[in-house]
RNA sequence: GGCCCGGUAGUUCAGUUGGUUAGAACGCUAGCCUGUCACGCUAGAGGUCGAGGGUUCGAGCCCCUUCCGGGUCGCCA
């Protein structure tokens, strides 16, 4: 039977109970985390979302009272009020924050009764995510996600304070938008009043935010969802939250420098580290050649070597003609004498997974070189790879060969595989870089045409304006992404505000005029008024909360988090829905049969 | 859409070559216990082995199909 709260009001939260408060009356509420019954002795742990203090029921403590404790069982919800009293030496629990005192209990109700939970909430349990996400609410009663909760809070908070203290405004732009080609896939809302018409969910507030822009507004800041219908990763949702910001009359210097400011802040404030700014700016082309990636974490070596050169003339023909077909050969020589060749064959296989086509390899020996290329390439070529990848002995030199991007993206992740596994990350370093000159285009084969790398509404670079239509492919954007240990945790640019030179890049995106008018004919229209120069940043809140939290899976700092297929295990989202529903928005749901038909 | 891994008690897992009544730990229930904090001791309850089909005298185990979850490639301006 549940009690009612009946005047009593908590003085404290759990965390507050201390030495400090010896002999004082507190009124605590929360949970039970653990009862122990020693038969005329009680203790129980209350949680609440500061953390836990030990109640007391003992011989001097009233018989009914005595009773009702021992009713209680795990996650009853409790409202005492008791003294504090400190424990006797030999009573002392240090791995508790409040173990030095403990709350002797003269009243006790019973607020609410609880199930057994499926799971003991605790930080320790080692319970699966499908248990865990089932029961969420459970889950969050977890010290570690309250923690992570209370941390993007903080987060949510010093961004809005710090912008706000350099001019930002906070504005809201519409969930409900005009769906746009180029991206991600939108998720849509089909409209009740427009038949046949749908509303897409925002993948970014991108245009709303240059239209506030040209509003005056000069600086802008949300903290808004985002919506994007594609596959998830361990740090990719469907639905996630960009710190949302753009800025008037600046250059891409200007925006990086207040958001330098930012980070500086926010690591302060919350980790206590001193960000050295400002941070290391590294073109796109350095951060491929160097890490394979455009988001590289440089917190450890294992540089990417390129032996294309070497390779187009030496006597292993996949290697040479890799090169002379006008892609690659690049390696990485890794201190990792101790990898046996199990270990080895199973880099080769990560390398398989990662859409490399194999891996060649040199073992660095005393006085003989242990190597899979042993017997087509000759003992002076395996001498000359060695010497061009400075490797020493006992180093282990994997090689990939193939079409160039493939073997950066391959490396780059071989790099961080093996970092991994010989331990060279320090987890307690945050590196930033901001990644710079980014194409502007890149060429999709499954379109057979240029797309935008970044977005359609990116500036090129002054210096690279004309090779837009000259020279897409080595089109240099003036825009920028903000990388920290190999995530990329927000990126922006500086955009077009010129009407021509926007048409100029929908041309080059393959858009006819009228197309782009029909999609985006309210933003050319608008530069056509008065558009200041401007560009901008987001960053993917979660990510940042994420990194600052110390986990790498994106579920922890988000409060009901969808699966890999994108439901959500507790509300069972999606479902179907009343057919009342779909007819009051005019759609059939196509039978499944008549649906293969149609596809044939 | 492809690839890899997983699904056995409330939870986390073990389960040998296919062979008796499917086990352990924790949790739960009951009893005992005055300094516990992973309390202790005793006893007990608890199973559609994800689902369906097949092979077999016999299937948790082998085969097929399917569902669910995780990771990843594609995808994610």
């Amino acid at each position: 039977m549940s009690e009612y709260i009946n005047g009593l009001n908590r003085t404290n939260y759990n965390a507050e109970v201390n030495k400090d408060l010896l002999g004082k009356e507190v009124t605590l509420m929360g949970w039970t985390a653990k009862a122990r019954n020693l038969g005329s002795l009680i203790f129980i742990d209350l949680r609440d979302r500061t953390g836990l203090v030990q109640l007391v029921f003992d011989s001097e403590t009233d018989a009914s009272l005595f009773e009702k404790a021992a009713s209680v069982r795990n996650e009853f919800v409790l409202a005492v009020r008791g003294k504090v009293r400190s424990r006797a030496p030999e009573a002392v629990n240090l791995r508790m924050a409040t173990g030095e005192v403990e709350v002797f209990v003269e009243e006790l109700r019973i607020l609410n009764e609880a199930q057994t939970p499926p799971f003991h909430i605790d930080d320790k349990a080692n319970v699966s995510d499908v248990t865990r996400l089932k029961y969420r609410y459970l889950d969050l009663r977890r010290p570690s996600l309250q923690n992570n909760l209370i941390m993007r809070h903080k987060i949510a908070k010093i961004a809005r304070d710090y912008f706000d203290e350099n001019n930002f405004i906070e504005i809201e732009t519409p969930f409900l938008t005009k769906s746009t080609p180029e991206g991600a896939r939108d998720y849509l809302v089909p409209s009740r009043v427009h038949h046949g018409k749908f509303y897409a969910l925002p993948q970014s507030p991108q245009i709303f935010k240059q239209l506030l822009m040209m509003s005056g507004f000069d600086r802008y800041i949300q903290i808004v969802k985002c919506f994007r219908d594609e596959d998830l990763r361990a740090d990719r949702q469907p639905e996630f939250t960009q710190i949302d910001l753009e800025m008037s009359f600046v250059e891409a210097n200007d925006v990086i420098s207040v958001n330098e400011g930012f980070l500086k802040r926010l690591f302060k404030e919350t980790l206590n580290i001193d960000l050295p700014t400002p941070f290391i700016r590294m073109p796109y082309k350095e951060a491929m050649e160097r890490f394979g990636s455009d988001k590289p974490d440089i917190r450890f070596g294992l540089e990417l070597k390129d032996l294309s050169d070497f390779a187009e003339n030496c006597s292993f023909a996949i290697f040479s003609n890799a090169v002379k077909e006008g892609g690659a050969v690049r390696a990485i020589s890794a201190p990792a004498g101790h990898f046996t060749r199990k270990e080895i064959d199973k880099l080769t296989e990560f390398v398989k997974t990662q859409g490399g086509s194999g891996m060649a390899w040199i073992s660095v020996g005393e006085t003989e070189n242990r190597s899979s290329v042993s017997k087509v390439l000759t003992q002076e070529e395996i001498q000359e790879i060695i010497k061009l990848t400075d490797s020493k002995v006992g180093d282990l030199i994997c090689i990939v060969s193939g079409k160039s991007s493939t073997v950066y993206t391959v490396l780059g992740a071989l790099r961080c595989e093996l970092a991994k596994k010989l331990e060279l990350i320090d987890e307690s370093k945050f590196a930033f870089l901001w990644i710079t000159e980014f194409p502007l285009f890149e060429y999709s084969e499954e379109e057979q045409r240029y797309v935008a790398m970044h977005h359609p509404f990116t500036s090129p670079l002054p210096e690279d304006m004309d090779k837009i239509e000259s020279d897409p492919a080595n089109c240099r954007a003036n825009a920028y992404d903000i990388v920290l240990n190999g995530y990329e945790v927000g990126g922006g640019s500086i955009r077009i505000h010129d009407n021509k030179l926007q048409q100029t890049m929908f041309k080059a995106l393959g858009f006819t005029e009228e197309s782009a008018q029909e999609r985006f004919g309210f933003l050319l229209d608008a530069f056509k008024y008065g558009a200041p120069p401007h560009g901008g940043l987001a960053y993917g809140l979660d990510r940042l909360a994420m990194l600052i939290c110390g986990t790498d899976n994106i579920k922890d700092v988000i409060a009901f988090p969808k699966v890999q297929n994108a439901s959500c295990l507790m509300s069972q989202a999606p479902d179907f829905v009343e057919p009342q529903q779909l007819k009051d928005l005019d759609i059939d749901i196509i039978p499944v049969e008549k649906d293969m038909t149609q596809d044939e």
